[in-house]
RNA sequence: GCCUAUGUAGCUCAGUGGUAGAGCACUUCCUUGGUAAGGAAGAGGUCGCGGGUUCAACUCCCGCCAUCGGCUCCA
């Protein structure tokens, strides 16, 4: 016998070689029916794997995210299976489970492609597969025998993953006709899966690496219920209403022309004024923050980026430099604003009281991003940085570095922005000829950033080899409409252009110092932030944000001179509201989207009229009747100023 | 840059080797004081751009541009 714990503390005893299916029947048959893998002493096996020894055991359903994942695995084995029979001679990759479902690198050889076309038969298979109710074996195989299996099958792109193994670890799973190398777990048999989706297909390098063939790259994503897969697709629907670029055209905030070039976005009134607003909020909090403003030009002299690194780093793939009449002067788009501020530092003599010196500026710029790239306001080719930089002693680091943490979280609050994760990238141990800067002056940033954010209390996930070429970072990661993660605040520590600039100050030992650099953008760029922003609110942003605050719709052509008073009236207050009279009578004119999203309608008529006031109905069809005109006024304008002005106290 | 797909009216889309269609929006008129009202009439398109095949191309072929979903990249 055997004693499992639960996680509730619980013990039983079980016979030698009991499985977690087992168990779980022995509880109840409803828990035997939906448990899809097992946490076996913290490891997930399979339902079906025999435990030998006393164990810690919790069942893991579908609820429970390793249960999803076994499930979404073997969802991609099926697809595997079903691709195998339908195109004989194709080479499988990996099959993964992700986030939302799960893909499968193929090649389906030269000449043959998998179209969006093709999607209905491959499921039409996979549910055959499905009633034939097969069941997954789990093997253990040496590696011999792993890469003779496979080679035979002629599975090259399995047999690099086998010859990277060691002997003793090597797992096979098998289903019907198909085996696949795997780790696991698997859920037991076929028949658990009982709706299928094949998404969309796309082309991805074999191990990432883009000098290695392109595999055909198949999502899917499987369901334990129809109906669950039918509110996963509604929930794409949904998410695609609240599509930046959709929602940037209909509410006329921002625009591309080919004409002008790709990547290039081209801010229209409406965007442009919200984007100001959001400009105006940070350049109050920097104000709090003792931040000066500078401005510095669009181009640069070559030398100043072949100083900074930037050139030898990026030259090739920038926008190439633009000459001059002068033979042999060259000139430089700016990617970046770091140079410019190191020589503004550089202007005068600094001394260790001028620091922390912070130096902030809406600095536009322009990188030649792969065309491929591009996506809506997220990935453009130029775009315009909240950045600052902060030069510091040394000493100051955590604490200046803590206070743009501060910065974030003001932000992040005001619009409502909770689920955001935290990254610290740090440089990839393994490959340290990528990054400029000495080891000692690394190890020193790295440290700063992990210990303010212990200190901030905030968990960050860290990534290594994700650093800056110069040095290390923080970036605030925010999820878009479709769940891609995109950065948007970021704070870097830099001991490096300081060194490159030669920046020095004296110290009160009278003697030179290098100081320390730190970027900071809290928005991360103003373009991208909007784009989150839109897809976060659907377009139904605050009143302080709104770049229409009010719309006036007057119910009759006689009352549209009142309502031009009051737009007048509003505009005293710094309230933008605009008048709707295209048609003359009320009821034709809630149509426009736009009217959806913005956040006060005020209804004006005879009574209103005589009265000097509106009918306001709030966004969300709150109705507050009529009220005086002045009152309602400022009660608009101090909601707006209240969120204008950030105070320490809302950390 | 790479793989797949797409590009037709302001918007959302249908369509065919024989010189273009719907719904919404727009204009005019009638009805209508309230959150995408009904009716009638009208206007609006070199079918992304450039080549080629053909008696004839929006349609077939080639190239380019832009966009979508990914991959790679992201100072």
């Amino acid at each position: 016998m055997i004693r499992i714990t639960f996680p509730d503390g619980s013990v039983r005893e079980y016979e030698k070689g009991v499985t977690a299916l087992e168990i779980a029947q022995s509880i109840s048959q409803r828990l035997a029916q939906e448990v899809l893998a097992a946490s076996v002493n913290g490891e997930t096996w399979d339902l079906t794997r025999p435990i030998e020894e006393d164990a810690t055991v919790n069942l893991l359903k579908w609820e429970d995210d390793e249960g999803k994942h076994a499930y979404w695995h073997s969802s991609a084995h099926l697809m595997a299976e079903a691709l195998q029979k339908l195109y004989p001679g194709i080479k499988f990759g990996i099959g993964p489970a992700i986030e939302n479902g799960f893909y499968y690198d193929v090649d389906p050889g030269e000449g043959v492609t998998i179209k969006e076309s093709d999607f209905p038969v491959i499921e039409k298979k996979m549910m055959e597969l499905i009633a034939a109710r097969e069941e997954i074996v789990r093997q253990s195989i040496s590696k011999k025998d792993a890469v003779a299996m496979f080679s035979g099958r002629d599975e090259h792109y399995k047999v690099e993953l086998i010859n990277e193994l060691e002997d003793g670890t090597i797992t096979t799973y098998t289903q019907g006709e198909f085996t696949d190398l795997c780790r696991g777990p698997h859920l037991p048999n076929t028949s658990y899966i009982k709706a299928v989706k094949v998404l969309s297909s796309a082309g991805a390098y074999w191990r990432g690496d883009e000098k290695r063939p392109q595999l055909t790259r198949l999502y899917g994503i499987t369901f334990p219920k129809k109906k669950l897969l039918d509110e996963y697709l509604l929930m794409l629907e949904e998410a695609k209403k609240r599509d930046h670029r959709k929602i940037g055209k209909e509410l006329q905030l921002f625009a591309f022309s080919p004409t002008v070039g790709a990547g290039l976005p081209l801010w229209l009134p409406k965007g442009t004024q919200l984007r100001m607003r959001l400009e105006d909020f940070l350049k109050k909090i920097q104000r709090e923050f003792d931040y000066e403003q500078v401005i510095t030009p669009h181009i640069g002299h070559k030398q100043l980026y072949v100083t900074s690194g930037h050139y030898a780093k990026y030259g090739k793939d920038s926008f190439q430099p633009i000459h001059t009449p002068e033979e042999g002067e060259e000139f430089l788009l700016k990617p970046m604003n770091c140079p410019h501020h190191c020589e503004i530092y550089k202007t005068f003599p600094r001394s260790y009281k001028d620091l922390p010196l912070r130096m902030a500026e809406f600095g536009t710029v322009y990188r030649y991003e792969q065309s491929g790239e591009l996506h809506g306001l997220t990935r453009v080719r130029g775009f315009t940085q909240d950045d600052a930089h902060i030069f510091c002693t040394p000493d100051q680091v955590k604490d200046e570095f803590l206070k743009v943490v501060d910065i974030i979280f003001i932000i992040f609050k005001a619009l409502d922005f909770e689920n955001f994760e935290a990254q610290i990238s740090l440089r990839d141990p393994n490959n340290r000829e990528k990054y400029i800067g000495s080891d000692d002056n690394w190890e020193r940033a790295e440290r700063a950033i992990v210990e303010a954010c212990e200190e901030k209390g905030l968990k960050a996930r860290v990534e290594l080899g994700e650093a800056a070429f110069y040095g290390p970072k923080l970036d605030f990661m925010v999820k878009d409409a479709l769940g891609r993660r995109w950065q948007l605040g970021t704070i870097q520590v830099d001991y490096n252009l300081p060194e490159r600039f030669e920046l020095e100050y004296t110290g009160a030992d009278n003697q030179k110092h290098r100081p320390v650099m730190i970027h900071r953008a809290p928005f991360g760029s103003m373009e991208r932030f909007v784009a989150v922003l839109i897809e976060h609110t659907a377009g139904k942003f605050p009143l302080w944000l709104a770049p229409t605050q009010a719309v006036i719709l007057p119910v009759s052509e006689k009352y549209n001179d009142y309502a031009k008073r009051v737009v007048k009236e509003l505009k005293r207050f710094d309230i933008r509201a605009e008048v709707d009279d295209r048609n003359e009578k009320v009821g034709r004119k809630i149509r426009d989207n736009e009217l959806k999203r913005i956040p006060y309608l005020l209804i004006v008529g005879e009574k209103e009229a005589e009265n000097e006031a509106v009918s306001v109905r709030k966004q969300g069809g709150v109705d507050q009747g009529s009220v005086n005109l002045r009152t309602f006024a400022e009660e608009m304008a101090r909601e707006v100023e209240k969120m204008m002005n950030p105070t320490l106290e809302q950390i």
